[in-house]
DNA sequence: CTCAGTGCAAAGGATTTGCATGCCG
DNA sequence: CGGCATGCAAATCCTTTGCACTGAG
């Protein structure tokens, strides 16, 4: 785990390159989405961080997410959710709860890795389309609805 | 390739098993999704079927969902997207172009599916998830965009 | 003093829904 | 005939935006 600190240095930095600060409510943002190990909706975020506006929490995920600080996740209908960029909490994919709509946070393994590289080779070779990264999603009944 | 007629039936009986009916709409919904080697917007579907009104598009959707044949996918901020249930046109991945935001189906290979269920045998152990299915998206810039 | 970030309230846009009509069984 | 799918238009709801204010440099 990377130190608080070493995180928002980071953040920082990251902001600095466009031009943005690293203010109070974005300071409130990153901590909201760095304390939990899985994607918040906007509500989620707002509930850490009460003193915060919705319309402020939205804007400052835009500028987070254009930083490469955060990243956006849309599954259904409901809320978008946020989370941490891969750089910053590590490569993971996720268990999506198809029952509660909940979705928790899956290390990838080095099987996975391997075969969608492999894969992603594939279709470059065939297709000519370049894959920056991917997503995996596994899509299920969380232990809680079982 | 399934026959045209095969998959009408197949469609209607499922919709038969939720007390639903085969209609004029939801033949062209299907046709235009079945005629298609990738998920289409909902502008895109009224285009191929342009008799069609918005709003029963949208509804027919919803029940050829619920009724299995049909399936919603949501990647970005713009339209939802919309492609046949797996089971009736084979499992396959996605590629999402980042610049255009279109997705071309890929189809599944065997590496992946291994390392996939391994992964979900996993998860099932630690985590008690029990996963139905998975969806993986390799993200990226497509030839055109290129 | 200046300018970016904030909060509030109003607007935007994809999707949903109410209601009257028409068609299929 | 009866009920359900359809069209049109109005309503929803998450998200974005306009505008005036405030706080940091």
């Amino acid at each position: 785990m990377r130190r608080a600190d070493d995180l928002l240095d980071t953040v920082a930095r990251r902001l600095a390159r466009q031009q943005q600060r690293l203010t109070t409510g974005r300071t409130g943002v990153v901590q909201a989405l760095a304390a939990s190990d899985r994607p918040l909706t906007l509500p989620e975020i707002l509930a850490a961080r009460p003193d915060l506006a919705q319309s402020s929490a939205y804007r400052n995920l835009v500028v987070l997410e254009q930083a490469g600080v955060v990243r956006r996740i849309v599954t259904g209908d409901e809320f978008a959710r946020y989370e941490l960029a891969e750089d910053l909490t590590g490569h993971h994919h996720h268990l999506v709860c198809t029952s509660c709509g909940r979705i928790e946070d899956l290390p990838a393994s080095d099987g996975i890795e391997r075969s969608v590289a492999a894969a992603a080779a594939l279709a470059a070779r065939r297709r000519g389309f370049r894959t920056a990264h991917h997503r995996l999603d596994l899509v299920g009944t969380c232990a809680d609805c079982a």
